[in-house]
DNA sequence: TCGACACCTTGAAGCCACTTCAGGGTCAAG
DNA sequence: CTTGACCCTGAAGTGGCTTCAAGGTGTCGA
């Protein structure tokens, strides 16, 4: 398989495999003799499950750590749930930070209602008045 | 008022502060004898706006967009109400997102509620087994 | 007057997970 | 023999900063 297979394969570009052989998410591949990389269905296989985590957006260090355990020795899989629990948390401090977020995005957007002069629009003046508060430690890695 | 002072007024850092001047957020601060930065109290406003917007996870070029409109003719803030609205679709949209990724998470994680041998853990086998679907376009650019 | 220390300056590089670009090589069909 | 689809590498760009290196300035006490 080449490349431009393999990315069709995992719906994925091209350019997205060879940044991840570079990162040394996917091993390097064989290659032709005209040089092209060649794929068999392992590295399908292991695509297929990095783009799946990225889909449940987890960062490479998470997917490595993952990748790691399921090469090394077949002990047990207690890591693998923590490791998920984790990712769990993030995403839902990260939800809980957007619906903060929202509610004051709301309330800023009902200080004007109609369409006024700028220098009486509620939203600016929200905007100027707002309590600056340090920005807090993240508990979550996505944005 | 020196950078430092400033930075700790907004509850940010000196680079940042510097950085928004070189992306042109903030305009350039006049300069002591020494070459230091010197602001004052409109600087303090304009940049406490900046950190307000930016609380609210909008990006360089919303905030950008906002200082235009204040800047220039007093017409309406009808384009400031636009601006927001858009801005709370793509906070939304990413909360939606993140609701259905937790949900997924959740259910592979149910996969494996014991601790066992790696190759029988569903959590694994889950994310070898997931529909990799092509990557949609976004409607937020949160992360 | 000297030195220590906190603050200021610039410019470049690092972060993440890619994406895009420049400049080329390979290969099958027409 | 040319066209066009694919492949290669390495570098730079994305956003919103943060960090680092290598220095200059200002104020204090000794």
């Amino acid at each position: 398989m080449k490349i431009g297979e393999l990315a069709s394969a995992a719906n994925c570009t091209t350019e997205t495999i060879r940044y991840y052989e570079k990162e040394g998410l996917l091993p390097e591949a064989e290659r032709s003799a005209s040089n092209y990389r060649s794929y068999g269905s392992a590295h399908l296989e292991r695509l297929r499950f990095i783009r799946n985590c990225r889909a449940l957006d987890m960062t490479h260090d998470e997917i490595r750590a993952l990748l790691t355990l399921m090469d090394g020795p077949l002990d047990g899989c207690g890591a693998v749930n923590t490791l998920l629990d984790e990712h769990i948390g993030h995403v839902e401090a990260r939800i809980e930070e957007l619906q903060q977020l929202k509610q004051q995005l709301s309330t800023l957007r009902q200080q004007c209602q109609t369409e006024q002069g700028l220098d009486a629009c509620g939203i600016l003046r929200g905007l100027a008045a707002m309590e600056t508060t340090p920005t807090g430690k993240r508990h979550t890695h996505l944005g």
